[in-house]
DNA sequence: TATTGTTATACTCTATAACTATA
DNA sequence: TATAGTTATAGAGTATAACAATA
């Protein structure tokens, strides 16, 4: 949330940001939450979500676009439609984020040529560079995770991915 | 997202809802994020918060107010400060959602007596009530979340938790 | 008729900064 | 000086509905 961007940038802001908010432990009773797994989810994706947001945000990269670019690199020439679907998003929701892409010229866009009413997505190659430097984040917030959760990850990711599947 | 109140409604909504996103499997190459916890962490946040909005919208209830009601019946005379470490967002975030519970009722406001500057808040009869059938609304969600992950939802938890805690 | 993508619009959630009134 | 709470403002993220072009 509200990060920079490395060339292109708009905002540049001093990176200030860090602990505002989680400053002391709740001392609350948190009653019937306790037992919920959904509190916890949201608990922990919410510190997930922010602790690669502060990695990745110091390079000026969005966490959310990481998922999209990420397909995109490995589904050269998806359609923004496939791509909503992917993500798990409405269509219009891809259009902005597109043209941002576009913007930063980390994407290229061609239309169709078997349905002129669709764009093939491909990353430029400033695209993947930038989705390797977010790659390397990815994958230090994911060791962190991997030394709090253990060699449990295995079942812990199973779990996640079968309510991410079952629960629509 | 985007609910209606239940008494107090503003811009009452036919409750349409219900699946535009998600119709179709992604049949696309995830890549790396197939294995990195975040990605899936993510992912079930989203479907849980989507389902519980889903059943608690029905009834006119915003699914980010259930942790704040819940802590402040558990926590009588707590004040926004507090409620705001309690779920982790700043207290700019909590007056509005205070003002909210105001003017549905839900919830009573009195300045502290030891502590001019703050307040106190504590549920009314309608708070409770309301709280009341929120909390069978999480039950049956968390059911559904139960069915889905089975006899590993202590260490599931647990996991969860460690990551909420650590990652910050 | 159905689908792709865009646009207009709106709503939620959240935060920062500046402010007041107390402490 | 520091804290509780408010306000003004802003930005991300998302969705619905209506639309044009194409299928």
């Amino acid at each position: 949330m509200s990060q920079s961007q490395p060339e292109t940038q708009k905002n540049q802001q001093p990176v200030r940001r860090r602990r505002t908010v989680r400053t002391a432990r709740p001392q609350v009773d948190l009653g019937v939450l306790e037992g919920l797994a959904g509190f916890y989810l949201r608990q922990a994706q919410d510190a997930s979500f922010r602790a690669f947001a502060r990695l990745s945000g110091q390079h000026g990269l969005k966490p959310g676009r990481f998922a999209a670019l990420m397909i995109i690199r490995r589904n050269p020439g998806i359609s923004q439609v496939a791509l909503a679907r992917a993500i798990a998003r409405d269509k219009s929701t891809v259009t902005p984020l597109v043209q941002e892409f576009l913007e930063q010229d980390l994407v290229i866009r061609n239309q169709s040529k078997v349905d002129r009413r669709s764009f093939t997505l491909t990353l430029t190659p400033a695209g993947e560079a930038v989705l390797g430097e977010l790659e390397r984040h990815a994958t230090t917030h994911d060791r962190k995770i991997d030394a709090i959760i253990g060699k449990q990850k295995t079942e812990f990711i199973r779990l996640l991915r079968k309510i991410g599947d079952h629960l629509r």
